[in-house]
DNA sequence: CATAGGATCGCCT
DNA sequence: GGCGATCCTATGT
């Protein structure tokens, strides 16, 4: 029924439709003996050299986003505003740059952990509703870029059969990349609607 | 070498 | 709605 997600699943050169169908699929880390996981709510494609809201655009290679130019199915973690560290999986083919941002889960497993993580005592709205809390949530630092999600390393990505309808799902601009110009206008941020309860019921691993 | 700014969040007013 | 936290990167002298 479940199953992790093959290593092809990460290989499309579509980075976009990757955005979109990460929604609904489940991740797992376990460090330190801890297990959490939660279904992913909300995401966001990073078109690679061509994308100016990327790391990589214009073909920028750095040892921070030297990751992204691995081949698809590794973690690229970085730290952001100094703060935050965010969450990506790298999608495509060698040396093609692209990368999907994770932007927010609903908890599934280890809530009690996640919690703790956070520095909180019970869940208050948007607790993970964000990609610096729900990185923070499931455990995961910067220190666990280039990660592989295959299943030899703590995180992982599995298909849970969670899958959503397209009516279920909304779409819009990316988060904070106006100095992107035309390309903060793509509609590149993919997220469940609100007011939908069908998904936060009944799931469990 | 100096400096500005960022794929954010939480606390303050 | 504003702003500080805090570090990495890119750019300019």
């Amino acid at each position: 029924m479940a199953s992790i997600l093959p290593h092809d699943f990460y290989l499309s050169t579509d980075t976009v439709l990757l955005a979109r169908k990460l929604l609904g699929k489940v991740i797992v880390t376990r460090f330190d003996g801890l297990t959490t996981a939660g279904m992913i709510t909300e995401t966001e494609a990073y078109n690679g050299v061509v994308d100016r809201a990327s790391h990589a655009y214009g073909g920028r290679r750095t040892r921070r986003t030297e990751t992204m130019y691995q081949e698809g199915g590794v973690a690229y973690v970085y730290l952001c505003y100094g703060v935050h560290h965010l969450f990506n999986v790298v999608t495509g083919p060698e040396n093609m740059p692209n990368a999907v941002l994770l932007r927010g889960i609903a908890p599934l497993s280890g809530e009690d952990i996640m919690l703790k993580r956070r520095g909180l005592k019970v869940p208050k709205r948007g607790w993970v509703g964000g990609p610096g809390t729900s990185t923070t949530a499931l455990g995961i630092q910067t220190v666990h870029d280039g990660t592989p999600l295959n299943g030899k390393g703590p995180i992982e990505i599995w298909d849970c059969g969670f899958d959503l309808l397209d009516e279920d799902i909304d779409t819009g601009p990316r988060v904070g990349v106006d100095y992107a110009g035309e390309d903060a206008l793509l509609p590149w941020r993919f997220l469940l609607s609100r007011n939908r309860d069908r998904y936060q019921n009944n799931i469990c691993l």
